[in-house]
DNA sequence: GAGCATATTGTTATGTTATATCATATTCTT
DNA sequence: AAGAATATGATATAACATAACAATATGCTC
């Protein structure tokens, strides 16, 4: 699996192991929850696998579907709640413009996510790009502005969906 | 009132003068809509109105609760219909971190906005810096993504908000 | 391991945001 | 004036999200 350099994302990643990615994101999240002392109990856990399952953001709903056919009793908190979780802990992003949820690949770093969304595919793949941050940086400096959460999120065409 | 240069932001002007902002706002959008033969009815230039009443984004229901006041028979769709012609016009923004709507002061030129949300007093300035939109495109560029519609969102505290 | 505090999940209800659909009315064109 | 296209009225419903309280599970102290 390709290495992200600072500007990296899941689209170069032509021969791209799949499972061993969601493996992988589960494995780190695991370890990150145990390091700082909190629960990534089944519930969450399997939420977050949902999530990592594909590169397509999930919406609140599309969760709640599956695990209605896998636990008695889901309903929209069931899923609001996991997702509050893996927000704070930083193993997921939210895609404002979709209403939608992704893994994200650096749990480790609490950071604001830039993400390129496919228009054709759906898939969204995380950048993280320190001139785009600094740029915003700058420009809001300059406003007089005091940064705190970023929302960049770039709506196109991925490589794959720009030849038809 | 201050001219804008390429990042300038509402924050920025002090001695604002608002009705003369708002004015200028409509008339502008008055002549963009005759220029390009589209019709600035009644109803959308009330809808615009009311979102440049403040430089806090509305929410469509806000629109809404006004205009039922006014006109009997209004329902969301008479506020989204509206917001659709204003928004495809580029009249208006939507601010997807907050579902929220803000007027655009630069309407002549399409482009996906940059905003800087105040969390605390709730003001929107929109930015358009281009050194910001530079770093965007090349770091696509890099992925090979195609780049269409921008979101860029930054929430913080404007200068006014800082001391608290 | 019994008792207690805390965290998590279950359950029901409701709030908020947005769209589909068809009817009616207005405007533009000829 | 007739017909086409555009805009609005009206009703219903879909999609997204949270409030509030009950029940259960977990961790801690003794």
């Amino acid at each position: 699996m390709g290495q992200m350099d600072e500007a990296g994302v899941a689209f170069l990643d032509a021969g791209h192991d799949h499972d061993h990615c969601l493996e992988g994101a589960l494995g780190r999240a695991a370890a990150l929850c145990e390091e700082r002392g909190v629960r990534l109990t089944p519930l969450r856990k399997r939420v977050l696998e949902l999530i990592w399952s594909g590169h397509k953001p999930l919406g609140a709903y599309e969760i709640l579907d599956i695990l209605r056919t896998e636990r008695r009793g889901s309903a929209p908190p069931t899923v609001y709640r996991a997702l509050d979780f893996l927000l704070r802990q930083g193993l997921v992003h939210r895609i404002e413009s979709l209403n939608s949820f992704v893994g994200c690949p650096n749990p480790d770093s609490h950071h604001g996510g830039q993400f390129l969304i496919c228009r054709s595919c759906g898939v969204a793949g995380e950048l993280n790009d320190s001139r785009i941050d600094d740029a915003i940086r700058k420009s809001a400096a300059k406003a007089g502005f005091e940064v705190g959460r970023r929302t960049v999120e770039i709506e196109g065409l991925c490589p794959h969906c720009q030849d038809g």
